[in-house]
DNA sequence: TAGATTGTTAATCGATTAACAATC
DNA sequence: TAGATTGTTAATCGATTAACAATC
């Protein structure tokens, strides 16, 4: 099966994951590998790893599996971290500087060039290399520079604010931190902290009840 | 339907949603909330929400909808977060002080009282109210001390060795911050943010190709 | 060739939604 | 009472999995 159709949402997370995975094995220098041992790896079904890679192309040799560095190049084209993508942070908080010195992004190609807050006690503050500005300096700044993604890890009370201000910008996409549902036609993916305390919780209570 | 059975997943994180939006509305002063407002703020169905809590309860009055400030301690007791929960930090890097520093989990009850880290140089290092520890001090601290949850926030290369060591200290919870799948029994939440930076670029990447 | 593993179909499982009787 | 909204059932939709012919 090819392309055409819709891709479920929870393939696209699992993209990363394979992609991430095959990194380990490259670097690992293994260079063949069965779905059934990425499967294994991931702590899911093998059926489930081809049904996947199945919506974008045929990878695998039967008998053999997938070639570890091929299908990695190919999924880096299909998630499309094979170019940089340059990203600037709004909120210079704790979340926003955390996100900004975070290695693993400038691995993954994602450049961070700018980070952006509202108080002006936070604004000439060094970040790892960047400067804080001040948001009144934002609209010159992507007009002056290509840029893709914006994080939010601003307060929850400005975030919707941010989000109408980005929309004009014409930022392609968000990551959000603040916990509130944002209004916006770009895309948007939230990563929830307090939530995934909250999940966390609510699985240790219930597995005492059940006893196990 | 009450209780007995199955909770499915999507469930649980959403419990945490309409929690958090209760206690927007509280704050706002609306005393009652029919399903429909309250899925129309989280972007879901109202049938959905009714279904959702109907898991654990009859909570709202036919004609009128839910009792906020009911409806909220409610779910306090059912999520769990109706009593503090004591929390250390593995790892004192970027992502360690954030949460360390991230007044959104002592709002919702949860105490960071240890942040510890392997690296020397780092000990000693004040990190908002607490003091960095050395890894080898993890063992006595967490003897003295009630501790529920732990924080992964150390390399991926170090992280399913802490792991192991959290599962001897009988820890009940973990929250995942290293890119790594680990392999335990204790009840883990994943917060994986390069792969929602990944996924991202993914529909970024889709939007352009189908216009929309 | 014999053994292994793919790609894909069909069956199963799980989650969401519409619809509506019950009832405030 | 009339209007509104719940709680729940049944229908629908979407995702996972087993199974197997195709093929390296």
């Amino acid at each position: 099966m090819r392309n055409n159709n819709k891709i479920p949402k929870p393939v696209i997370r699992r993209l990363g994951l394979y992609y991430r995975c095959l990194n380990r094995l490259n670097e690992e220098g293994i260079e063949f590998v069965a779905s059934k041992d990425l499967a294994a790896r991931l702590g899911i079904k093998s059926s489930q790893v081809r049904k996947d890679l199945s919506y974008f192309g045929e990878f695998g040799k039967r008998g053999v599996g997938y070639n570890v560095e091929e299908l990695m190049k190919k999924l880096e084209g299909i998630i499309g971290v094979d170019k940089y993508w340059n990203v600037i942070i709004l909120g210079a908080g704790n979340i926003g500087a955390a996100i900004a010195n975070y290695a693993g992004l400038k691995k993954d190609k994602f450049n961070i060039i700018g980070i952006f807050d509202a108080d002006r006690s936070k604004v000439g503050k060094k970040i790892g290399k960047l400067t804080v500005q001040h948001v009144s300096e934002l609209k010159s700044f992507v007009q002056k520079n290509i840029i893709e993604i914006a994080v939010i890890a601003v307060p929850e009370t400005a975030a919707q604010m941010v989000v109408e201000e980005l929309e004009t910008l014409n930022i392609k996409g968000i990551v959000n931190f603040a916990p509130v549902k944002l209004r916006t036609k770009i895309p948007i993916e939230d990563v929830d902290i307090t939530l995934s305390f909250k999940s966390l919780v609510f699985r240790i209570e219930r597995s005492k009840k059940e006893g196990n």
